[in-house]
DNA sequence: TCGTTACGATAACGATCGGTATGGAATTGG
DNA sequence: CCAATTCCATACCGATCGTTATCGTAACGA
């Protein structure tokens, strides 16, 4: 009895969550989010409930269907290749959509709306010139010799400011200072030594 | 001639940068702004110019303030200090202020108002769960030997989360995938062997 | 065919957003 | 002491936010 939903929920919900993955929660409107889907807003609330509950399915919807590599790693038969697995799994999503890029999981909050764009580009700008800052110095230090000719500094420095972004998130997860620092300490475990200069323990 | 500026425009930034810090910049709004100023919306638009621009004031202030690690790190004598000085320093400044945890380039728009806060809960919850299924893998590797015995499971997970996280940073701000899989690669190069079964150098 | 049901579209809700016009008070130079 | 100037405070601006009431109508079961 009634008249059935015209729509197709699933397809709905995809464009919304390209939406959020694009802009982020906030940053997605509800004009951005009837623009994309095609559905009226009244529809999208009968359909989905408010706009945290539409990103609460959008997000679930994430999980299972783009990082579905997430369990493939998992199931790899040594750790070393559930890492591998996993940072090559997140560097192709994380890249195969060039309108799409990051992850959700983090654009969601790391993104904003659209005028907050020159916002977003100036933080870029800042992370990138201090980035390059750091490239420099590792250039000039397989000069010196503290690194080895094979070294790359670009890689480097990109590593460097991976983990301390990382990090930074973790920190806004809870993380505790030991936990935080025990991963500092290992991602230093990784430093390549093996430059005209011994390696150097210190701090 | 005329009267003079009745509250001190360094005290005001510094509230409005910690504003910032904790809600993100569209987060923090010019209410939030004048309760932690003390000053009102008027008298802020007269001495900073609009919001982005004192977000701007607020972003130059945190680096010379807070990220002061930065040129010291920059300034050791070998690389692995230099990158030892900034995850160090960094550890330091996420977790000095219980209450402006993270960093504020990366908050600054990974943060977002007060009622998106189940919604950031929701998304620091999915990582978490994601974290604690790396680490039961990681405590099967080494039950299975093919971790060390001294291998941290919790941390090689933060660890591999906070290089994916950014990671996704990265991407957003526009990294190439060779370069993406540059890092991922040097992550990996730190990987923990030396249990029972051999180093698996796969994929 | 008829009553019920749930649809889609429009428009409006109160709240809040960033940003400003308006006065009255206060402090200055002369 | 006066006039000029700049302050602070209140109140309001138009726009947009997420959310919902209203309403005509299309699709169902009987």
């Amino acid at each position: 009895m009634g008249r059935h939903r015209e729509f197709d929920v699933d397809t709905a919900l995809d464009a919304a969550m390209r939406v959020f993955w694009r802009k982020g929660y906030e940053g997605a409107s509800y004009a951005d989010l009837t623009a994309a889907t095609g559905v009226e807003r009244p529809a999208l609330y009968a359909a989905f409930g408010n706009k945290e509950a539409l990103f609460r399915r959008a997000l679930a919807r994430y999980y299972e269907r783009y990082l579905d590599y997430l369990p493939e790693a998992l199931a790899q038969p040594t750790a070393r290749r559930v890492a591998a697995h996993l940072l090559h799994g997140a560097v192709d999503l994380n890249t195969r959509y060039p309108d799409h890029t990051g992850c959700l999981g983090i654009n969601g909050v790391l993104a904003g709306s659209d005028d907050a764009e020159p916002v977003r580009q100036a933080l870029i700008d800042a992370r990138a010139a201090g980035e390059a800052l750091l490239r420099e110095r590792f250039d000039r230090a397989r000069a010196e010799g503290d690194l080895p000719e094979t070294a790359r500094s670009d890689v480097l420095a990109a590593f460097l400011t991976a983990v301390l972004h990382g990090m930074a998130v973790q920190a806004k997860a809870g993380f505790s200072r030991d936990m935080l620092m025990a991963v500092a300490e290992h991602a230093l475990s990784t430093w390549p030594t093996g430059g005209s200069a011994p390696s150097d323990p210190a701090s």
